[in-house]
RNA sequence: GCCCUCAUCGUCUAGAGGCCUAGGACGCUGCCCUUUCAAGGCAGAGAUCAGGGGUUCGAAUCCCCUUGAGGGCGCCA
């Protein structure tokens, strides 16, 4: 047993974003790999946004991805895990941020300020009109208890602030970027403690990190420049930081941080789509991570195997729809028959397409095409035509198909064929098809278009035969009948 | 405006001074297979390694500058 503890720490304030997602992903694959502790801790400490709505879809988002955690809240009530509870809300309403504010507070490592949020954003806007940074200027720093009584006496709600150093240099040894510094005097006094209480993003976390014992942080290169106020939380209380490791971002086409502007993006609405929850974790992995040889495919353990932040990208990475897509319908050749028909039956039965049929059937007719799905939301309108009383002509399929001169004679004779066919079979129904273009001296194309056309509606399809075969006599005659009709 | 980060085919990337006439994958093009569409097989186009200076016998790899892109500067996380 390692001592290796990482988190995922999401605020519900939504569905699970992909980029949250890998996150979420390279944090699970770390702790695997080196058979550590993943949790999940909830960061809800936004009180107007925070959901227990977007918590239980984070929940089931991170169940449907299969990353397991070991320590966090049960979506069917209660947790697990000794460092709990592991909601950041239930933690303030506890205490626990509270003993560590009043600590800073008496070490002189934290203030109260009065300022208001409509006089901070007059002194932010008048910054950037003077072109400077935009940050706390420190109005409240030298109060006295006099002072502080007064504005109190006024109504007025204090936030408790960190004390930054006026000066030094806070660094540390990023495992992805190495080293990275900033200057003390260059951060601002951050708000640890806001005027209702509840702690700061910024503040809980270092207090949680450190008492939940982790020994890495791996998060967004969003949180780099986050990272040294944490740093010098840290110091002020004397504890010593985790190993941090700072993951690159995603971007969309535009070259932009992932957002809803660019589309999907958030795990619930690719599984709507029929991604397997497999590919988004090779597919996430694989932007900012790869192994020396550059493998594309980890269908097995080995994802988790070969996992090594030294791997890990630097550099941005942009999200490739096409790519992705390519991957889910490599995943899905892979699979089983049974393993895709339990795939894909969320998605015929909320088409309502083929719900009469008897599992073995359907799951031949869904396997029939197995090679050309990319999505599972498309395999119903790939096989609906099986299940309909009839077929549905593709206009173009119909011009292109059943306005050649032999068409009509070829399906009305290849109708009486079929009737009196023995066994009726993919393969005596496909000699049977090759003799009668002997016989009528046609090409087989001039005999196999007309019937694909006859039967599916559609030019393109399942390899004919099997086609033919798992119809059943009486579709097919009926479906050819009706489309000798539309020949000519 | 200030701070931070990043920079190899269109995209994801391999590459840690000579194995690089820069490798793989997606996508693209062509051919083969074939009753269609796919899948598969084969072949190919595609990167003067952002630009410019160094260091070195030798640089995609080390250093500096420039440029470009992204992120941050919230009582959001």
């Amino acid at each position: 047993m390692s001592n290796i503890r990482v988190r995922f720490a999401p605020s519900p304030t939504g569905n699970l974003h992909i980029g949250s997602a890998r996150t979420a992903l390279f944090n699970w694959l770390f702790a695997r790999r080196m058979k550590g502790v993943f949790i999940l801790r909830i960061e809800d400490t936004d009180e107007l946004r925070s959901t227990d709505e977007s918590t239980r879809a984070i929940f089931s988002a991170l169940r449907w991805l299969g990353l397991d955690w070991d320590e966090g809240p049960v979506p069917e009530g209660g947790e697990l895990g000794a460092y709990g509870p592991y909601f950041q809300g239930k933690r303030a309403g506890m205490g626990v941020y509270r003993k560590y504010s009043d600590q800073l507070m008496a070490q002189g490592m934290a203030y109260r300020c009065y300022c208001t949020p409509a006089e901070l954003d007059e002194q932010r806007k008048r910054a950037q009109l003077e072109k400077r940074p935009p940050k706390y200027e420190g109005t409240c720093r030298h109060l006295t208890e006099a002072q502080c009584r007064d504005l109190e006496a006024q109504g007025r709600k204090p936030v408790i602030r960190f004390r930054m150093p006026d000066e030094g240099v806070t660094a540390w040894n990023d495992l992805i970027r190495g080293e990275v510094k900033f200057e003390n005097k260059l951060l601002y006094d951050f708000i640890m403690v806001k005027a209702s209480g509840y702690p700061t993003y910024n503040f809980a976390c270092v207090i949680d990190d450190h008492l939940m014992e982790m020994s890495h942080i791996i998060r967004g290169d969003d949180h780099i420049s986050n990272t040294p106020l944490q740093l010098l939380v840290y110091k002020a209380l004397g504890w010593t930081p985790p190993e941090i490791a700072h993951l690159s971002m995603i971007h969309g086409p535009d070259g932009t941080k992932l957002s809803k502007r660019h589309g999907a993006t958030d795990v619930q609405a690719y599984e709507a789509e029929g991604y397997l929850p497999a590919v988004i974790r090779n597919y996430l992995a694989l932007l900012g991570w790869s192994t020396p040889d550059s493998q594309q495919l980890f269908t097995g353990p080995d994802l988790i195997e070969k996992f090594d932040i030294a791997g890990c990208q630097k550099n941005p990475a942009m999200f490739d729809p096409v790519k992705f897509k390519w991957m889910n319908g490599e995943y899905i050749r892979k699979l089983t028959p049974d393993e895709l028909l339990d795939m894909a039956a969320p998605f015929l039965k909320k088409a309502g397409v083929g719900q009469n049929a008897d599992r073995e059937t359907l799951k031949k007719i869904v396997a029939l095409e197995q090679e050309k799905y990319k999505l599972l939301g498309e395999i119903p309108s790939l096989v609906d035509f099986f299940f309909k009383d009839e077929a549905e002509f593709d206009p173009r399929a119909v011009e292109k198909v059943f306005k050649k001169p032999e068409a009509k004679k070829v399906l009305a004779d290849m109708r009486e064929r079929y009737l009196k066919l023995a066994d009726f079979n993919d393969v005596s129904l496909e000699k049977e098809a090759r003799d009668y273009a002997a016989s009528a001296s046609l090409k087989a194309g001039q005999v196999f278009h007309p019937l694909r056309v006859a039967v599916s509606g559609r030019t393109e399809g399942p390899t004919l035969f099997k086609m033919i075969e798992y119809l059943g006599r009486d579709a097919v005659s009926k479906r050819l009948e009706r489309a000798a009709a539309l020949c000519g």
